[in-house]
RNA sequence: GAAGUUCGCCAGGCAGUCGCUGCGUACCUCGGUGCGUGGAGGAAAGUCCGGGCCCCGUAGAGCAGGAUGCCGGCUAACGGCCGGGCGCCGUGAGGCGACGGAAAGUGCAACAGAAAGCAAACCGCCGAUGGCCAGAUCUGCCGCCGCAAGGCGGCAGCGUCUUUUGGAGUGCAAGCUCCGGCACAGGUAAGGGUGAAACGGUGGGGUAAGAGCCCACCGCAGGACUGGCAACAGGACCUGGCACGGUAAACCCCAUCCGGGGCAAGGCCAAAUAGGGGAGCAUUGGCGUGGCUCGCGUCGCUCCCGGGUAGGCUGCUAGAGCGGCGCGGUAACGCGUCGCCCAGAGGAAUGACUGCCCGAUGCCGUUGGUGCAAGCCGCGGCGUUCGACAGAACCCGGCUUAUCGGCGAACUUCCCAA
């Protein structure tokens, strides 16, 4: 699997991903029962970034799966939750093949309000990077 | 041209790539893939009203409680909308208004002020009417001051004395008339001053001074009349000299409306574990009861039934629906007809990235416009982050709040030109 460079801001090098690369993201790939969530936090093993704290849990599905949280507390407008959490799925679609099979949640932990899209981008990249590989 | 008012509309655009999701369809390894097609708002928000829908309750009526509150209309309904009235604001187009009752009762009104509700009178004005307009001395009594002697003041006496008592006139006299003074009784509410608010306004007459005390006009109240469905309005009517002050988002009274709870409503399916009911098997089983047998209870296995948790399915989007045309209505809206199908998620889809354009912003430049200049406007270049407010959660009708900017129509005021 050939690895892309990770620019700290994304360029169009890296928008066109080699061909076959699966960068779906179906319901398999994200965590949805209240159980699921209970266990990665339980689990209490977090890498911690400047927006995001990642929670993780090593699973067996050969896959990694995410979910992400945002505190009403750091984002109070419904808009502003929505676009945290679809910024973060879509940088998850884009890594997920080359990420380790563990149940991933990404919760913020910072005030977002004088954050840019690029900030975000980047912290949840290193965090991911981060994680520990088998 | 500038400034503004009202109403309606839009809510960055286009292209490409990678994704999410509903529906239809084809295929297969039954979970996916392909193709087609749809996928946030005017406020989706606040959850403040009203309704649909669902469950519960309910003979009927009342009480309590809540909401609404000028009039007429619209609507499924409303606290909404439309039209009208009245009041206030604006030069105007227009805007704003919980806008029923104070003559049913109870209450409240800080500060100021004489006085805050039924009359009263602080300063002031008047003093018409009534009263007073010598002093000294003596006696008695009372009060105050003083250790006392005494002093000061008040009241009383048909007391005493004097140039006979504010001045003038008159009378024998009691007295009477005129003039003046005091402000004691009393009169007054014009004026001053306080206040958010003080018992109509202006002018004239009148008076001792004043006053609706009288008169004229204006205002006000009541009643007729006229117009209007009504709220209400009108003046060339009549009556009344004028009251009945304010406050009801104070209690209250009157009129109208309201059963409770919500999609976590409600319906269906239903694992595991524990427990309930029934049938059967084991019948020569174990344990308990008992001296023993029968019987009864309990334990075991199989099956069935009902309740029910996690979970799943449903409710779930075709509707007081949207658009066009016609008709009725000032309008809100209604009727008819034709066409259309327009989000249904569920740790919660409707997105991300790239390019160009549009807009915002910073810096730089500028034989451009304007200005004394700083600057402002325009134009060009570069960079940056960004794209107002904001994200459906059963569905509608409203209200309220948030909102960069843009477009259209009608109207108003001012300036210039013809």
């Amino acid at each position: 699997m050939p690895v892309v460079p990770r620019a700290v801001i994304a360029s169009p090098s890296e928008v066109t991903e080699p061909a076959g690369a699966d960068e779906r993201f179906r319901s398999a790939y994200r965590l949805h029962k209240t159980d699921e969530f209970s266990s990665v936090f339980a689990f209490r093993r977090a890498l911690r970034g400047k927006y995001y704290m990642l929670h993780y849990r090593p699973n067996d599905l050969g896959t990694a799966r995410l979910a992400v949280v945002v505190a009403k507390k750091l984002a109070k407008r419904a808009n502003v939750r929505n676009l945290v959490k679809r910024i973060a799925r879509e940088i998850f679609r884009r890594e997920r093949v080359n990420l380790p099979a563990a149940d991933l949640i990404a919760r913020l932990h910072a005030p977002v309000a004088l954050a840019t899209r690029a900030d975000l981008n980047r912290d949840l990249r290193q965090l991911l990077e981060r994680l520990p590989r088998p």
